[in-house]
DNA sequence: CAGTGGTCTAGACCACTAC
DNA sequence: TAGTGGTCTAGACCACTGC
C-alpha cells in the first residue's frame, strides 16, 4: 500500500533513446554534422543494434535525421515548406508553376485513376510524369492525369513527342476554364519509380496529394503527386506557412 | 553477351512479401477479416518473423492494414476523408466544428508556440485540448493554443473552470473578426499523450496540422492538430475530397 | 489462462559509397 | 578496400486482450 512506485510502465528503450537524441541534436549537434556510426552508437549505449534503429528510423520519419548507406547519419536540416493549395486556383503548367516535365505516355488508365476521372476504363488518358525541384533538391514526383477527351485537338493533330508534346497538352487543358478543385493528402510509401526519383529507397514515407481540377462540369485533370514526408511541410493557405515543428516540450531553461 | 539477366538487383524479401500481401488483401480478404498470427504468416512464407512484420509496418503505414496487440491483425476500412481546409475560413468553435474540448489549461507556451504566435515567452497562453470523432472513432487530437492577449475579457473575469471556460473561451474569439488563415500539413510521431487519445501506441504516424488564425494584424490562436496518418486522408478545397488510394498498379484483367 | 502483437538481442551477410 | 547503412535470422521475453 502506497508505495511510491508511480508509473509501472516500463518505457521501450528505443523511445527512452529516441528522447535522449533528441536532446542531443538539440544541443550539442549542428545541420549537416554527421553522428558516429550506427554500431558506435549502439554500443555507446548499450543496446543492440536493432533497437538503436528503431530510434534512428522515428527521428528520420520525424526529419531531424538523413541517412544514407554506405555515408553515414546526418543531422537534416529544418523542412521546408512548399505551397501546394493557392488561393487563387490554377492549371498545371501555369505561369510560375514550380514543376517540371520529365516525360509523357499515353495509356489506359490505372483503375482507381479511372474512377476518380468518371472516365470509362476503355479511354486512353495522356500522363505527364514532373518532378518539383526546391533549394537545389527534388521534393515531388507527380503524375499528371488528362483524359484525350480533356484535350480533343491534341488527339487529333499526334502532336510530336517529349517536351514539346507536354507543351502542347497543358496549353490545351489551360483554354478551358477551370471551374474548381480540390486536393486530399494522405501518408503513402513511395513506389521504386517515385523513390528513384526522389533519391529515397523505395518504401520510403511520402506525403500523396492527390488534386483534381474541374472544367466543363466533370473532372477534367488528375494529379497524384508524391512529396518527400522527411524533408517537406505542405503548406495550404494565405500565407507562406507556419515554422512550427511537432516539438511542444517545454525546456526548464 | 546478351544474357537474359535483366534486373540483376535482387528485391528485398520483405519488399516483394508487401506485394504479394497487398495483392492477397484486393482478391482473397475483405474488409475487417482478421489475418492469421504473425508467427503462422513468418512459418507460411519462409521468412523471419522480424521480415515478415517489416512488410506488414508499411502496409499498415499505408493504411491497409490494423495491427492491435494482444488481438490480431485485420484488413484495414478504407480511409476516412476528414476535410480540413474549408473554403470559407472560420474561427474554431464555430457552428459545425467537428471538435469536442476536453480540457483547458492556462500555462507558458513551448518555445516554438511562442514563436509562431510572435508573443513574448512570458505571456501565458490558454490551452484547449480538443478531439474530433468521425464515424464513432477518434482521428485527431488538438491543441489549441490562444494567447491571453486575444481574449482580454475572459482573463479579467476569471471564468469558471471545465467546459464552461472552454466555451467562454471559443465565444470570446468569435467576436474578432478572422482576417484569415493559413495551414500547413507535415508528417510526425504521436506524443504519448496524444497516442492515448488516438488510441494509438507512442510513435504512430501521425499528420500533423498546424493553424494560424489572423485577427487584427496580428496570430490570434494557433492550432496543432495530429491526425492519425493510418486510417485519415485529409481533403482541402471545394467538395469533398478524392476516393484515390495511391494504388496505380494495373490489373490484368 | 492461452494467444496476440511489441520489444530486444547478437549475431550474419549484402549493397553502396568513397578513398 | 574499408566503412557505412540496409536486410535478415532465430531465438527470447514482455504487455496486452479476451476467454
Amino acid at each position: 500500500m502506497g508505495t511510491t512506485q508511480l508509473e509501472s510502465v516500463p518505457e521501450p528503450k528505443y523511445w527512452h533513446l529516441k528522447t535522449v537524441l533528441t536532446e542531443a541534436l538539440d544541443s550539442e549537434f549542428s545541420v549537416g554534422e554527421i553522428l558516429p556510426n550506427e554500431r558506435d552508437l549502439a554500443a555507446r549505449f548499450g543496446v543492440a543494434r536493432a533497437t538503436l534503429r528503431q530510434a534512428l528510423e522515428q527521428l528520420e520519419l520525424e526529419g531531424r535525421l538523413q541517412r544514407r548507406r554506405g555515408v553515414g547519419t546526418t543531422v537534416a536540416p529544418p523542412r521546408v515548406g512548399v505551397a501546394v493549395g493557392t488561393e487563387q486556383h490554377a492549371w498545371p503548367g501555369a505561369p510560375g508553376d514550380a514543376w517540371q516535365a520529365v516525360d509523357c505516355t499515353t495509356a489506359a488508365p490505372p483503375a482507381a485513376v479511372a474512377g476518380a476521372l468518371e472516365t470509362g476504363r476503355d479511354e486512353p488518358v495522356h500522363i505527364v510524369r514532373r518532378t518539383r525541384m526546391t533549394h537545389g533538391q527534388s521534393v515531388a514526383a507527380e503524375l499528371l492525369y488528362i483524359p484525350e477527351s480533356s484535350v480533343p485537338e491534341l488527339s487529333a493533330i499526334d502532336a510530336p513527342a517529349g517536351p514539346a508534346r507536354v507543351r502542347a497538352l497543358l496549353r490545351e487543358l489551360q483554354r478551358m476554364e477551370l471551374e474548381g478543385q480540390d486536393s486530399a493528402v494522405e501518408l503513402g510509401s513511395a513506389r521504386a519509380d517515385d523513390a528513384k526519383e526522389l533519391d529515397r529507397l523505395p518504401g520510403a514515407p511520402v506525403l500523396v496529394v492527390t488534386t483534381r481540377y474541374f472544367a466543363e462540369g466533370r473532372t477534367a485533370a488528375l494529379s497524384v503527386a508524391t512529396y518527400r514526408a522527411d524533408t517537406c511541410r505542405l503548406t495550404f493557405g494565405d500565407s507562406g506557412g507556419v515554422e512550427i515543428h511537432q516539438d511542444p516540450q517545454r525546456r526548464a531553461s
